[in-house]
DNA sequence: AACTACGCCAACCGCAGCCGC
DNA sequence: AGCGGCTGCGGTTGGCGTAGT
């Protein structure tokens, strides 16, 4: 026996919500909430199925929507997430106020993943399209990028917990606040979050997966200069795990905030630096 | 001007998980 | 514990607008 249809969909409209149906959602909404979706339309005189009225709802109506582009920050957010969350939209929605999981979705299939991969990045992995050995694999496997993702960065954790007594990095970027409790701050932010003479340790505690993203990337290092004595020192990296998504929104952080942050930058590992 | 191709995005579909009974 | 109903989630589709020929 089949599954049971969400609703009867015998002479229920489909398709486009006109602004006479936008009215009686809202309206109906606003003075009675929504308690069961699968009751709402009868009681709101809809021919929709609940289903359709809640998507309606969460992804367009709901007064507290965002609409417009997204912004270059949102979108390095959204990178950073999907690199450790794989595609969990609504995971990833959550970080970003007024924003709803399908659009974050649609803006993810057409602007990202396409830039992603005129960059030469694995949209599923994060990897370089050439070492990206699940490429094949994750295109149609979704689960299985998402057990990659939590695998690539548990990799990540347990690796800087290895390397991370041995590495003093000191710079003297101005420091920021807390990180909130969502941990969602996109690992471009790391420069201006570390103190002056910290260990990448104490760093570790602090910044959590995205610090390992940043510094366990086998082909580039940073480079960090004092402005005082313009003297430069170079970090490179330990060359386990190959460059990723972070790379590209580390430099895309450094380019927008190069004068605020003018003693970082990264270049590729050995060249002389 | 007509046709085609393409991109964008709202909406739909079906599965999974949660919860109450 | 098992079942059924409801909701949420992620993948996919289809309509519309626009650019290209």
């Amino acid at each position: 026996m089949g599954r049971r249809p969400c609703c009867d969909k015998v002479g229920l409209k489909k398709g486009p919500w006109t602004a006479e149906e936008d009215k009686k959602l809202v309206n109906f909404i606003a003075n009675n909430g929504h308690c069961c979706w699968r009751l709402l339309p009868k009681l709101a005189g809809l021919l929709r199925c609940g289903k359709s009225c809640r998507l309606r709802w969460t992804n367009y109506l709901r007064p507290d929507l965002k609409r417009g582009v997204l912004s270059p920050s949102d979108e390095k957010l959204i990178i950073d997430l999907h690199a450790r969350m794989g595609n969990r939209w609504s995971k990833i929605a959550s970080h970003l106020p007024g924003r709803t999981d399908n659009e974050i979705k649609n803006y993810w299939n057409t602007y990202i993943k396409k830039k992603l991969m005129r960059m030469g990045i694995d949209p599923v992995t994060h990897l370089p399209l050439s070492e990206s050995p699940q490429l094949s694999q994750q295109d149609n496997n979704s689960a299985g990028a998402k057990d990659f993702c939590v695998d690539q960065a548990e990799t990540q954790k347990q690796i800087l917990h290895e390397k991370s007594s041995e590495i003093t990095i000191s710079n003297s970027a101005p420091q920021q606040e807390e990180p909130d409790q969502s941990n969602s701050f996109s690992s471009a932010e790391i420069p201006c979050k570390m103190e002056e003479s910290q260990s990448i340790q104490s760093w570790w505690e602090y910044s959590d997966i995205a610090a390992a993203d940043y510094f366990e990337n086998s082909e580039y290092g940073i480079t960090w200069f004092d402005p005082e004595s313009n003297m430069g020192s170079v970090f490179e990296s330990p060359g386990l795990i190959p460059p990723s998504s972070d790379f590209y929104n580390t430099h895309l952080f450094l380019q927008d905030n190069i004068n605020s942050f003018p003693p970082w930058e990264i270049q590729p590992a050995g060249s002389g630096l």
